[in-house]
DNA sequence: TGTTGATTGTTCTGTAACATAACAATCAAG
DNA sequence: CTTGATTGTTATGTTACAGAACAATCAACA
């Protein structure tokens, strides 16, 4: 019996030769997480350069998207909901302030807490900002084949992450 | 014409009150790439679990099992590959030359190349990395509802990257 | 009322992933 | 043999993210 390519795993090094330890070693083309990655960080790279010309990275643009839709709430629940550690927060959010997009009042029951709203500069910024994020969520809907394409996808997300504890 | 609590937005704040600015502003749950970047950190975050006791992070999963099916091939290959700068490669080998795993042999016919190899030990590890790999996929595969689910959304993830630049 | 334990925003600190620039050794091509 | 590109490497900086600790404030209760 004449041992091949594949079983000695020594000709043509790099090229397409397979070793015989290959055996039960999964290719990236069939690993869930590799695939994840590699989508989110080219979906990711698309939206900051949708967005570089307003200066607005991802996790700001999910803050004032927030606050835009449900004026009023606390840090902690903008944060939670963004699965954003508290801590790592402040910074977010006094850039936001500072940029004069958000603000913090002081919460009416708690002395503690900050109520989170919109400047009406903001409010202009998030109609102009959703303007950019819809283009750039069209190219990716082109990508995909299709509205009904990206509903499915989105349905397979949600499959991964429901019932995250149980 | 009386205003209602969407339109002022002042009552129940941070309840299920939908400010007016609202207009245009998607959820999070319509974004592509938020939710995408959440399935991603919820499947690396099964997988680093899975993966802890065998003390072995998903770059490094993903080195060896590149190695493991195509040995020889130069470390910019590798690297090039994965998506990995060749400068923080670096690291990541030395990291698998120190546990032993894998080794850096000279390339032949250029002495600037290093070809990458796993040792005896690399292998048998190798082995046993995907064995809990595969445990951990499956458990990706239940909650998608199966492999038909799985490969619907590999083959979307696929669109997304394929085509890179038209 | 006064005390105790939890919560909120904040600061500080550390780690890991990732990018960029520069370098010596080596290659390849004229 | 010279010139330009490539390979691995080092050094450096930036960003995301996690954890501990703290003062101010709240909520509950003896």
């Amino acid at each position: 019996m004449t041992k091949n390519i594949a079983e000695t795993g020594v000709a043509r090094p790099g090229q397409d030769a397979v070793s015989v330890v290959a055996q039960g070693i999964p290719t990236m083309n069939e690993i869930i997480g590799y695939k994840l990655r590699r989508a989110q960080l080219f979906v990711f790279q698309d939206f900051i350069e949708s967005f570089s010309k307003m200066k607005l990275r991802p996790a700001e643009f999910s803050v004032l998207a927030l606050i835009a839709r449900t004026p009023g709430q606390k840090q902690t629940e903008i944060a939670g909901q963004l699965g954003i550690k508290r801590a790592n927060f402040v910074a977010l959010m006094d850039g936001l302030e500072r940029r004069g997009l958000a603000e913090r009042r002081k919460a009416v029951g708690d002395k503690r807490s900050h109520s989170l709203h919109l400047t009406p500069e903001g409010v202009r910024f998030a109609q102009k900002m959703s303007a950019v994020w819809a283009a750039h969520e069209q190219r990716l809907v082109d990508r995909l084949g299709g509205p009904e394409a990206r509903d499915t996808l989105l349905a397979l997300l949600d499959r991964i992450l429901d019932l995250k504890e149980t």
